[in-house]
DNA sequence: CGAACTGCATTTTTT
DNA sequence: ATGCAGTTCG
């Protein structure tokens, strides 16, 4: 497909090529009353309200795959469009399965993917050539932290990191420097932030490079620029289709208004009250105004729920009435009962992490599937304490959402020689790979050598290429810097020459890169030595050395084979889209969930996105749902006492059950005392929960008294040997007010409560 | 130029 | 507690 306005798919249009249907309208068969609308609505656009589990996916696909059958369209004339690959993936290979067979040709796949698509054809009407690099995230805080001195921008109040995001959250209002206001602007440490904008988006220029936000915001301009040009798109894509609409931002709205408009064929699917991402640019208004900005636009509700039990959908429900800012949709199911939502409180972290795998265990041993369980929580770092609870116990587990192949040091490294080669003008991989390995080039060397490049507006390669004909660096510098270009050279060269997985492997060679892992001795060396192996296989998957840095930029995923039976960790956010059939969601306190942070600058949105998480975390379970909060809970080293999230009561007491932990452990009064005077979390020993007056609680207060075991309070010295339930035998390194740090003979040292501790 | 030290922040994440 | 980044010293 070289010719953008190709429309011809492998096979001629027409109604005799397509394909045999099997049962011609047997796909829509399987749908109910809302789904087949929402199917069969073909013309004019349309709004699909799904809520969580309503078979959202199977209407997104069928719908393709009917407009295909119908022979309303042919593939090129077709634009699908998400947010992740995986989700572009699975639509792909839906809708083949549906039609029958491979559908080749149509404009599947993320935005940005399908924006780098138009804007290789485009390339120059923008400024680029054809061959412009992809930026990835750390690429633009690094191009930033280059301007950082130049605009005098005080790194502590406004740290690379922080100035890049600002970029990026203009770029996603569609807003290039020249558009951002004055105003605005300003506001920004006096425009200092705008201006270094400015001069960034230059140098993205200059060194033929796109960041994230350009891939949008370029095809933009081109059609503003191009009216032909945005008029042949738009003459193309008949059919436009949009899955997570909440999730789009202001510079994705614009892009498909304006390759919707002749035709006004486009279908968004979405869920405001699954909008979880604002933080990163995206505008639940563009949801809410649907009807506003398509006129005539028709709405279906997806509201029958497929996944969940009533009790978990009414829970979920409860919650999520909280909010204010929604369209509002009912779910509703015909499925069974099943078990009402439980909500646990724990004494710490620890006990929460403990009877979580406890519970696992149990479910495990009556044959439920570890791939059927998940534990969601709502930062990253709560993902250890259940890590070393899972491994204590040797229940296998994978986290998902972990650092990714394309992420890690050795593979952004080999990436970058591959860049330099591909595309001599790029600073950003140039620096990367200078010193690596040592090659005596530092800071000294490299300043000149900036200073010409931005004097000239030039490349730092071509820069390098004039420095090193003068003496303004010192011999054994330019002795290595003539080395290195000439290096590269030679691997352009080589690259006519020889398949690309073969070049990639001399340019590691020749550089000495590989040889450098080789001779180290940090323990994971081999590691990296297998993963750099990995990537020159990966680079047979590819035709060109391009294709594959273009895939390296946008498609940088983690693939964790399901093949495994494993139990789930991740974030809240990262479970969106899944499903389970058992759901632990643990650490519901105030601070940790609604978070701190996204209480104090966020407002009521903030509040609001927060229970949205809690509506996204609930509503991934299938058949049962575990809420957990601690009274006590370590933050950066030190204990806190902690409140249970305001969600616990936002449950609908109908539908939950409030538990003690079970077994023998379980809250206890040791300790209580410490405790009730700071957060009145448990009211003395008799705990229950708080603010659940005179409501059903299914346990009476004789339920919450757990047997207290006989723990010799205080009776602990350094240096005694102890017996722990989980851990067995050990022996006492020190006491630490509740606890006791322990070297167990075979768990290894913890720190575990006094009163899980008998003398021996 | 590189290694050790000190200080500081520490939600969520795709492309 | 921990990690990362920037600074300082050899």
């Amino acid at each position: 497909m070289d010719d953008p306005f190709d429309l011809s798919d492998p096979e001629p249009p027409g109604p005799a090529r397509r394909p045999a249907p099997p049962a011609p309208n047997g796909h829509l068969e399987r749908l109910n009353e809302t789904q087949r609308e929402a199917v069969e609505t073909v013309d004019g656009p349309l709004l699909v309200l799904a809520g969580a589990g309503t078979g959202k996916t199977r209407v997104l696909t069928t719908r393709l795959a009917h407009i295909l059958m119908q022979g309303k369209a042919h593939p090129g004339q077709m634009l699908a469009v998400t947010f992740t690959n995986k989700a572009a993936r699975e639509m792909r290979e839906r809708v083949s399965m549906l039609v029958g067979r491979p559908v080749e040709g149509w404009w599947v796949g993320t935005f940005h993917h399908l924006g780098a698509r138009l804007l290789r054809y485009h390339a120059e009407a923008v400024g680029l050539t054809p061959n412009f690099t992809i930026l990835d995230a750390d690429d633009q805080v690094r191009l930033v932290k280059q301007f950082m001195d130049i605009h005098e921008i005080d790194d502590k109040r406004f740290p690379a990191r922080t100035v890049s995001a600002s970029i990026q959250r203009w770029k996603d209002r569609g807003l290039m420097p020249d558009r951002v206001t004055a105003n605005e602007g300003a506001d920004l440490h006096d425009g200092r932030v705008l201006s270094l904008y400015t001069d960034y988006q230059a140098r993205l220029r200059q060194v033929n490079a796109a960041d994230f936000g350009d891939l949008l915001l370029l095809c933009l301009e081109l059609f503003q620029s191009q009216p032909d040009v945005l008029a042949r798109y738009q003459e193309q894509f008949r059919y436009l289709l949009v899955d997570e609409y909440q999730d789009t931002n202001v510079a994705q709205y614009l892009w498909l208004r304006m390759l919707a408009q002749a035709h006004k064929n486009i279908c968004c699917v979405g869920d405001d009250d699954q909008s979880i991402y604002s933080w990163r640019g995206a505008e639940v208004g563009n949801i809410l105004k649907f009807e506003e900005d398509f006129p005539g636009a028709r709405v279906v509700r997806l509201e029958r729920n497929y996944r969940s039990t009533p009790h978990i959908l009414a829970a979920a429900s409860g919650l999520i009435a909280h909010n204010e800012d929604r369209l509002g949709k009912t779910l509703w199911t015909e499925m069974n009962e099943g078990e009402p939502v439980r909500v646990r409180g724990v004494w710490d972290g620890e006990e929460e992490a403990r009877v979580v795998g406890e519970e696992i265990e149990v479910l495990h041993g009556k044959g439920h599937k570890l791939n059927d369980m998940a534990v969601l929580v709502r930062a990253g770092f709560q993902t250890r304490e259940f890590e070393e609870r899972l491994i204590t116990i040797g229940v296998p587990y994978r986290v998902i959402g972990g650092p990714r192949f394309y992420e890690r040091q050795e593979i952004r490294d080999a990436v970058a020689y591959l860049r330099v080669v591909a595309q001599p003008d790029d600073d950003l991989a140039f620096e990367r790979i200078v010193n690596l390995p040592k090659r005596g080039i530092g800071q000294a060397t490299l300043q000149p050598i900036h200073l010409l490049a931005r004097a000239e507006g030039i490349s730092l390669v071509r820069a390098v290429k004039k420095l090193i004909e003068t003496d303004e660096i010192k011999p054994r510098a330019r002795k290595s810097l003539a080395d290195l270009l000439a290096d590269f050279d030679r691997w352009r060269g080589l690259a006519a020459m020889v398949p690309h997985p073969e070049l990639a492997e001399t340019v590691l060679d020749e550089s000495g890169y590989t040889e450098m892992w080789k001779t180290s001795k940090a323990p994971e060396a081999p590691g990296r030595l297998d993963n750099l192996k990995e990537l020159i296989a990966a680079l047979e998957d590819f035709d060109t050395l391009a294709a594959f840095l273009e895939h390296v930029s946008l498609v940088m995923e983690n693939e964790d084979s399901l093949i495994e039976d494993k139990v789930n960790l991740m974030t809240l956010h990262g479970a969106k889209g899944l499903e389970f059939d058992t759901v632990f969601l643990p650490g519901w306190e105030e601070g940790l969930f609604p978070h701190q942070r996204a209480l104090d600058d966020g407002g009521t949105g903030g509040l609001e996105e927060e229970r949205r998480l809690a509506y996204v975390g609930l509503t991934r379970a299938k058949q049962r749902a575990i809420v957990s909060f601690a009274a006590n809970r370590r933050i950066y080293g030190n204990w806190q006492s902690a409140v249970p999230s305001r969600f616990v009561d936002e449950l609908p007491d109908d539908h939950i059950e409030m538990e003690s932990a079970p077994g023998v452990y379980g809250g206890a009064d040791q300790g209580m005392g410490g405790l009730s005077d700071s957060a009145g979390f448990f009211g003395g020993t008799d705990w229950r929960p708080r603010r659940r007056r005179g409501r059903a609680v299914q346990l009476q207060d004789t339920d919450w008294r757990v047997e207290a075991r006989e723990a010799p309070e205080g009776a602990f010295n350094t240096g005694e040997r102890i017996f722990h339930q989980k851990f067995g035998y050990g022996r006492i390194l020190a006491t630490d007010g509740d606890k006791l740090e322990i070297a167990f003979e075979k768990a290894g040292t913890k720190k575990v409560m006094k009163s899980f501790v008998e003398a021996v």
